[in-house]
DNA sequence: ATCAATTATTCTCGTAGTAAGAAAAATATC
DNA sequence: GATATTTTTCTTACTACGAGAATAATTGAT
């Protein structure tokens, strides 16, 4: 418990709080986020001085008294870059300090190790090119779909095939700026916390659902790891007593009843025309095809068991549901809503919401900003989360 | 995150190295600690000054150097006193601060609220009277089966019948110590963190079972109870899609397969003849009764899937089992096992131990000891473990 | 125009905690 | 008895927070 993670704290809690809340006064910042007044002062100066923050003069609304300064997230100061690691693509966007994206694109990948470091380089300069903005790039958040030590250290990706891979040191030394990493669905929950619709919301559950199904728990205003990191891949939690098989070797998962390939798959076998990807099947969903609104129906009734089990362990005020799950919610929230009547306790479902969040189908990649963010205004933070 | 917090949190990692390892040496208590020797050294020298812990010389295995001083809680430096409400009862405990009972007795109680004061303080006075010691009552840590605010009042307690209670107040205007209170579940968690089976284990989920099925989520060191204090609440987990009706109205929650009043009645329908006691289950079931087996194995099973549940969820070390589980370990552990093989997902399980505690057996209502320790050596704690 | 009232921010100072290293204490070996 | 070794305590420097005084900027009354 060091004393410098105070400040990390704080420093994150009070950006946190302008970004959400543009044209806050320092005093409402202090009440708000219960930090002292003369606290915040010192910690918007360090802002301040590192160009991150700026007072506008905020007319007085013909009350006495000094007029509050209005604090902003300087939007011309600086670029941070999120980088999203997935099997077959990378993806990057490029943000201002507030975190609002200025452009995205993705890129084809072969999943190789070897030149990934080269690739990422180039990338990131690219889209830091074609935003074309003054202002130093402040800092890389990196996105891995896999587990990492807390120095940085990807232990394994499946979905890579990588295993033992420095990323921080290895991407640190190609790039000029600060690297940040982490778990992409950890990143992903705290993208939903920080730009998203779990902002400011101290506990909550996150779901998304894309090639895989991956997730986290987002408690007392942080991710939970647990002992080995692997608590909230939420994607293998078993929904179906001796189910169907899935990639990882076991039986039964959400992850093989929610995941793009597995219900492309059902699709195929039921309709015997496989979809080639997730809006093919939210298309023929919607140009009615039984078949498919069935497996979608049949999807929902399986995540809205799993959500149930979570829904009866924490009582969270919100489960948010992202990724290919949000364009699909006309098609699976009935069964979820169905599944929550008939499993989850009628006095702690009447406290949780379920949403499904447009974040990541409207701008994705956003975890790796995330990461980046938290880094940048953290005054000093570690480099991974895990 | 003021800093006192960090006191707090300094002193209690402290005093819980030296309790579960007696005469450490304040380097030894540094370095497993990772906090710093000269914090170690003046947090030591506060306790030695309220004589809570004593130096001992250490004979030096004929080593070169100075001896340490082998550091122990002062066994005989006054008493704290647990008392651990529930519908029938109320336990007494009093205990040394090394967290050793000295004397226990219960108490039939008819759970009405008047007079309860009065007789809890004549039970601790009796109580303290008995194990004759010098020294003063340091500290009385109360567990109430109920939801408590952060400012110690009793929301509701379900199977006492109480409602908006200000527990500490109350209690603390009638004694002298100061009073700590909290919830039974998770008060029994932090025992078996402190004295029981899950000592230095900063991870586990903890269910026990009794007139009703309690649990508690021991994340990170700490206890978990979310934005509105019921998570943890594992007794109303649903197992059974449709299955029983529970007391507390919904219907399938674990408590409705687990709890002793609900593994009666079933035993009762099936044989006829209604087991008075939990006690009298297990003899049934030690004398070869095969209805009565059964209907301990099916609540084994019942039981393996909730922790299956928990395990895909958390992943957790450590999931420990107390109250009248403990006793039933060989009629539940086969089902229990069958059913994490079958429904937890291969590489979670495999690091996760699921043990039976001995604890709440052999020395039943040492909740309330661990608020009062807790709440003693956190040199100026809260009251309340909500 | 000036002054009081009001409100927001900054500054000052006291208290606490941490980190690193020097000093002191206690013992074994040469 | 000197020296090496190990444990504990003390010293110093640094960082952070918290409470209240001081300062700054505005409105409205005189």
């Amino acid at each position: 418990m060091k004393k410098s993670f105070i400040r990390h704290f704080n420093a994150n809690a009070i950006f946190h709080r302008i970004r959400i809340e543009p044209n806050v006064s320092q005093r409402d910042i202090a009440t708000k986020t219960g930090i002292d007044k003369s606290v915040v002062s010192s910690i918007i100066n360090q802002f301040s001085e590192l160009g991150l923050v700026e007072r506008n003069p905020v007319a007085s609304g013909n009350k006495p008294g000094r007029p509050m300064e209005g604090l902003v997230i300087s939007p011309e100061s600086g670029l941070i870059v999120g980088v999203q690691i997935e099997a077959d693509t990378i993806g990057y966007v490029a943000a201002a300090l507030d975190g609002i994206p200025l452009c995205s694109r993705a890129q084809a990948f072969d999943g190789k190790l070897g030149g990934v470091v080269d690739l990422v380089a180039r990338g990131i300069n690219e889209i830091v090119g074609e935003c074309a903005r003054k202002g130093d790039t402040l800092g890389v958040g990196i996105s891995v779909p896999g587990l990492l030590t807390d120095e940085g250290v990807l232990l394994h990706a499946p979905v890579l095939g990588w295993r033992g891979v420095p990323v921080v040191d290895m991407f640190a030394s190609a790039l000029e700026a600060p690297v940040f990493a982490g778990n992409d669905g950890k990143a992903a929950a705290m993208a939903e916390y920080m730009f998203g619709e779990c902002v400011d919301v101290k506990d909550f559950i996150y779901l998304f659902s894309g090639s895989g199904v991956g997730g986290a728990l987002f408690l007392d205003g942080d991710i939970y790891r647990g002992a080995t990191g692997l608590a909230g891949e939420l994607g293998h939690i078993k929904v179906v007593p001796q189910g169907r098989y899935c990639s990882c070797g076991a039986s039964g998962c959400l992850s093989a009843y929610l995941s793009e390939p597995a219900l492309a798959d059902e699709i195929g076998r039921l309709t015997g025309k496989l979809p080639s990807s997730f809006n093919e099947i939210i298309e023929r969903a919607r140009a009615g095809d039984e078949a498919v609104i069935g497996v979608l129906d049949n999807a929902g009734a399986v995540l809205g068991s799993a959500i149930s089990s979570l829904v009866n362990i924490f009582n969270p005020p919100l489960v948010c549901l992202g990724g290919d799950m949000a364009s699909a919610e006309p098609y699976l929230r009935p069964a979820v809503e169905r599944a929550l009547q008939r499993l989850a306790h009628p006095s702690m479902s009447v406290q949780t919401k379920v949403i499904f969040s447009q974040l990541s189908t409207v701008s994705p990649f956003l975890g790796g900003v995330a990461l980046a963010l938290d880094g940048v205004t953290g005054l000093d933070s570690p480099h991974v989360l895990p």
